[in-house]
DNA sequence: GAATCGCGTATTGTTGACAATCTACAGTTA
DNA sequence: TAACTGTAGATTGTCAACAATACGCGATTC
């Protein structure tokens, strides 16, 4: 039996998941600074719910590392050193290298639709650089990549990479104005689309290592002016 | 003020992580079959504490991927596929060629001391090859590579990886008896092993993807003889 | 005879209360 | 004045009871 359109499964996913997603793009977009102590009761009764489901929520984010735990303490907002972003760009490198020569070696068709979709998200982009929103930005920097490595179809990868994506974003956040030129960001992308679609493995790989140390050298530059410790 | 010798923080750790390890370390030996449901009074009572700490560490499992959730069904032991094999093994090449490189740029002196490790590990190794003692050649099977990404430094690699160390020895042991050749599993390591030694970074790249490829080929081959299903 | 409906049971999901632990501050003493 | 000790407050960690949901089986109907 096929159900009728416009039906769908109430509530499908655990509830600790979507609080844990709604959490997450709070923290990402800024909602809680850095080092702050995230308090359960609190959060508990803004959300709405109880302690134990919220509890959860907090534990599978402190696993994904954007809130880290103290025993008996309580959850704290990741703060980001200047350690934490090279760890993280060179995870990124590594997920995204293997993406790229998964995605060459799969069905050309399958990669000119990723190609589309990455089109799209790079036009997107320009459009919000032109109205310097950080915020939609950053979202969509991350939106390219996280497109890119969901072309592979490997989950594990993906679910890797949505955890680094997300504190990819907390890095983008803390950068903000002091990003140095804020048209290379537009230009570093396409590239990388136009390497995918000429199906030039080398240059790709090149291309991903490239953005990846600009993206840590323009984090770590001027640790001063960000939120980022030393 | 130096802490006098022997003593120790009691309990440092979360309860729900110590909970979490000790179940983690039962499934990967195969204390439960796969697709298996795990009760959580039952658990509860079994290991002396109540169910929300065992919530927690079973939530934790499912975020590592070794134990999937259905909402209102409860949680069931991972069942693998040749296309979950397949994932894994893409995702720990993808780490391990990375953890290959930073090694590599690294302090020749801090090589040197993972190659010491990974050459006592080997060792040990072959010990229980030689006894066909399958459950302590699986852990250190992946010992051997663990150490090897340790070596990095990179907290976030290394976490990514244990969760892979952990789904690679539920195929392993679905594996068993059904490993073609013995021997070849101490060949390959020590290979790794030399290359790192030499710092041959081409020649370490290819040996890490044949170690790969062969564990894919080995694991996928007879699939009827093995827990995984097609 | 086959499909459907409804009930019973088992299990999870949620909640609120209780216990344990830590930090900060004030009081005390050398 | 500086360092230590004890108390107060707040927050997390744990627990047991309650509510909601899904599955399996038998009865019923066409």
């Amino acid at each position: 039996m096929a159900a009728p359109e416009g039906m769908f499964v109430l509530e499908g996913r655990p509830t600790a998941q979507l609080i844990a997603d709604q959490l997450r793009e709070l923290i990402v977009q800024g909602a809680f600074s850095p080092g702050q102590q995230v308090n359960e009761s609190a959060l508990a009764s803004q959300l709405n719910t109880s302690r134990g489901p919220l509890r959860e929520a907090l534990q599978r984010l402190c696993q994904e590392g954007i809130l880290v735990s103290k025993r008996n303490r309580g959850v704290f907002v990741l703060e980001l050193s200047t350690q934490d972003v090279k760890e993280i760009y060179a995870v990124r490198e590594a997920v995204e290298l293997a993406a790229a020569n998964t995605l060459l070696d799969s069905d050309p068709e399958h990669v000119a639709d990723t190609c589309r979709e990455l089109k799209g998200i790079i036009r997107n982009m320009a459009k919000q650089v032109a109205a310097s929103d950080w915020q939609a930005i950053a979202r969509l920097d991350m939106q390219f990549h996280t497109a890119f490595v969901s072309g592979t179809g490997n989950t594990r990868l993906i679910r890797i990479y949505e955890t680094l994506a997300a504190e990819s974003r907390m890095c983008i956040l803390s950068l903000e104005v002091a990003y140095p030129r804020i048209d290379a960001l537009v230009q570093e992308h396409q590239m990388i689309l136009d390497l995918l679609e000429a199906r030039d493995r080398g240059g790709l790989q090149q291309a991903i290592k490239r953005h990846m140390q600009k993206a840590v050298e323009d984090l770590t530059a001027s640790p001063e002016a960000t939120g980022i410790t030393a």
